[in-house]
DNA sequence: CTGGGGTCCT
DNA sequence: AGGACCC
């Protein structure tokens, strides 16, 4: 039955050759079609409400009914929504925010450290939903949950959760794509609130989300309703909801450049370009540009969800009035380094090449005149930096910076600078440059280029993905959570048909009710290799075929066969909980009054219709929702306390590894990290030794916090807690 | 009077 | 090294 694998793609394409043929009437239906569909993912972009304000009223939960702008130099860069109702927006200026809000309250936001670990906090938590999860800024998450949908696609549930784009009641049942996407994105909108619902209960935090078939549409219909709401797209709404965007720069990519080249020959609306002939944009833009847009404007949007992993550069910058003296500029390196190295240790890799780049005060082109210099960091100064020695390091890096500079600057000559940035790259984990320099040596070569293909490709395929892991006797469980994932199951009861009255593509199960009352945590969690076979495991394999490196929406188009995995009998899990609707005699009204009572519902501020209400395990964690989030100060304390706790966790987990390291150095017999040989190890200068520890120990702090435990949290609280009813029937690995 | 970060491509 | 894009 599933005769559709790699081997038939080599010599054809049944599916499209099928179409340029047929009548898409037999097409359509046939089930290949479902797995080449450009529909065939459902992705969930999440979006952090006014992200640096929400950080700012968790830290000080008295401005949260005051309007507050954050402030960085003369800019309000993003403010509370009490100041959005008088008008402040957006990197406003100051003095402009003042003048719509006399009372606006500034906090400085100059300083992105509790946002940026707020930030990665977020996206850790989101990866305990599906490993791709691909960070956009500090505030935007794309999630592919195609695997945790088709898990659950015998539950799908009756109506959406939150905001769908488009009027549903204009709908025929012809206009539904019958691909099987309808049921997946349905699934996704519950998902997607879930999600929501455990950010908040968890984190405190509220966002939006966008559920749609690709990056593109979710990233773009998760804005129409904000804050804290989400909004659902199903594919046959794509190109009306595409062609109602004002401006062809609305899309993501199309920015300032691209937007008045565009102009410059008349294209200026969506509509614009969807009707610009291909011929036309390739003259204009060139071939690979023209192509991409003219897609993106049709809503089509291949691009895979990239995992994100560890930040390829770490840079600090400063931005002032005037910066005239060596002197100055001196003293403003040597603050940036200082912030730096400290972010770098953090980190745990070496830096192999330092950049400075500088603005200068310019009458025209005020902002685009940014010139750099780079140069590699010597080996000498990175071993102090490993070592002891970090004032040291910092006085050669300030060293090189200023040789930098001069390469930058004629300063015998009047100069007027504006901005300082200075940034390490070229991040290598310091193992590999320890284990290829002390076992060996030939393979020093191929270390960064080793690193950085599997930083571009082991997250494209799961298969390099284990492969890479697995390698470094670190891992493999990106791969194989995944696979033991598809044990989900949701609380929604199922229907054969849904409030159109069109079969389900499950509809040959007439069960319509899940009534089991079963406690969640007894729910026996089956792997997906044992329950669907070897044959079916091996379809989680993705076989991407290329991968480009960029993750934007102007990436090379990818041919992804993400085949997802069948795990039918594993998805027969006892559901749970009850709803206050029942759903039996919900299904049987009429679909206006269903969708009444879902919109009523759906009103709600938080994330907590039909689905959330039920799906939250006992009483006590439901229906306070919305109480909850009324009087957030009431809920302050606790938010703190977690993470605190959480702070104190991850202290906790480095004071382990020190106590680790010093068993090594004073045991008779001291502790080998796994991969490398224990006499010549046990050979090695012991601050040798300790380094490689230490290396082994952040990788897999790492490795942890990438797979979704985080280093972290009361377990407690994560089990019992909102956390997740979906997660309840994920398989934890330990 | 225009943040402080990031990404990838050319 | 710079340019485009993202937030």
């Amino acid at each position: 039955m599933e005769d559709f694998n790699e081997d038939d793609e080599v010599w054809s394409n049944p599916v499209t050759d099928t179409l340029k043929i047929t009548d898409s009437e037999q097409v359509v239906r046939d089930e290949t079609k479902d797995r080449q569909s450009i529909h065939r993912r459902t992705i969930v972009h999440i979006d952090v409400d006014c992200f640096y304000a929400q950080v700012e009223m968790i830290r000080n939960p008295t401005l949260r009914d005051k309007p507050l702008g954050i402030q960085q130099k003369n800019i309000v860069v993003t403010c509370n929504y009490v100041a959005r109702k008088y008008g402040v927006t957006k990197l406003m200026y100051i003095k402009d925010a003042k003048e719509k809000c006399p009372q606006l309250v500034l906090v400085s936001g100059e300083d992105l450290t509790n946002y940026r670990n707020m930030s990665y906090k977020i996206s850790e938590f989101l990866l305990k939903y599906t490993q791709y999860v691909e960070r956009l800024g500090m505030d935007e998450n794309y999630l592919d949950v195609s695997e945790l949908v088709e898990c659950m696609k015998d539950k799908t549930p009756l109506t959406v959760a939150g905001h769908v784009f488009g009027d549903s009641n204009q709908d025929s049942p012809e206009d539904i794509c019958t691909c099987g996407c309808y049921e997946r994105i349905l699934i996704g909108s519950h998902i997607a609130e879930e999600i929501r619902a455990a950010l908040y209960k968890e984190m405190g935090i509220t966002c939006c989300a966008g559920i749609a078939h690709n990056k593109l549409l979710s990233k773009l219909v998760g804005e129409q309703h904000k804050p804290n709401q989400q909004t659902t797209l199903f594919s046959h709404h794509a190109s009306t909801f595409m062609s109602k965007l004002p401006k062809a720069r609305s899309i993501p990519g199309v920015g300032s450049a691209t937007a008045r080249r565009l102009a410059e020959f008349g294209v200026v609306t969506m509509t614009d370009l969807q009707q610009c002939p291909l011929e036309d944009l390739k003259r204009e833009l060139g071939g690979s540009t023209a192509v991409t847009i003219k897609e993106l404007s049709e809503g089509i949007d291949e691009n895979p969800v990239i995992p994100y992993s560890k930040p390829q550069t770490l840079s600090d910058e400063d931005s002032f009035k005037s910066c005239c003296s060596v002197k100055e500029a001196n003293q403003k390196i040597k603050e940036l380094v200082k912030s730096l190295m400290i972010r770098l240790v953090e980190d745990g890799r070496v830096a192999g090449t330092v950049r400075l780049t500088i603005r200068r005060l310019s009458a025209e082109n005020k902002y685009l005149n940014r010139e750099s210099r780079q140069c590699n960091i010597p080996s000498h100064v990175i071993s102090k930096l490993s070592k002891d020695n970090q004032d040291q390091a910092c006085g050669k890096m300030e060293d090189l910076l200023m040789s930098l500079f001069n390469k930058l600057v004629d300063v015998k000559r009047p100069f007027h600078l504006t901005l300082i940035n200075v940034a390490f790259c070229n991040l290598t984990e310091r193992s590999k440059n320890s284990i290829s320099h002390f076992f060996s040596p030939q393979k020093n070569k191929s270390a960064r280029s080793e690193n950085k293909h599997s930083n571009a490709d082991h997250s494209n395929t799961n298969q390099k993905s284990e492969l890479y892991f697995g390698n470094n006797g670190m891992n493999s469980s990106a791969a194989k959570e995944t696979k033991t994932k598809c044990s989900t199951s949701m609380s929604l009861p199922t229907s054969s048909t849904n409030h159109y009255g069109k079969k389900n593509s499950t509809g040959d199960k007439e069960q319509n009710f899940c009534e089991s009352e079963t406690n969640l945590d007894q729910v026996t969690v089956v792997p997906v290799e044992q329950s669907c076979g070897n044959d079916n495991a091996r379809h989680l394999v993705n076989k991407r075929k290329s991968c480009s490196p960029k993750s934007g929406f102007f990436s090379k188009r990818i041919r992804t066969d993400e085949k997802s995995s069948e795990c039918k009998n594993s998805c027969d899990l006892p559901s749970v909980g009850q709803d206050s609707i029942d759903a039996e005699v919900f299904g049987q009204l009429p679909p206006e009054i269903q969708k009444e009572i879902t919109e009523s519902r759906n009103m709600q501020q938080p994330p907590s219709p039909v689905f959330v209400k039920q799906a939250l395990g006992s009483p006590s964690q439901r229906g306070e929702v919305d109480e909850t989030y009324k009087d957030g100060v009431q809920n302050e304390k606790k938010i703190e306390n977690d993470l605190l706790t959480t702070d104190l966790a991850c202290k906790s987990d480095s004071k382990n590894l020190k106590s680790f390291t010093s068993v090594t150095k004073t045991d008779k017999t001291p502790l080998v990290p796994a991969g490398y040989d224990r006499d010549v190890f046990l050979n090695l200068p012991p601050d040798i030794q300790r380094e490689l520890i230490q290396e082994e120990e952040r990788k897999a702090e790492w490795a942890h916090v990438k797979h979704g435990r985080q280093a972290v949290r009361n377990p407690q609280s994560r089990d019992s807690t909102s956390a997740g009813n979906l997660l309840k029937y994920l398989k934890r690995r330990k």
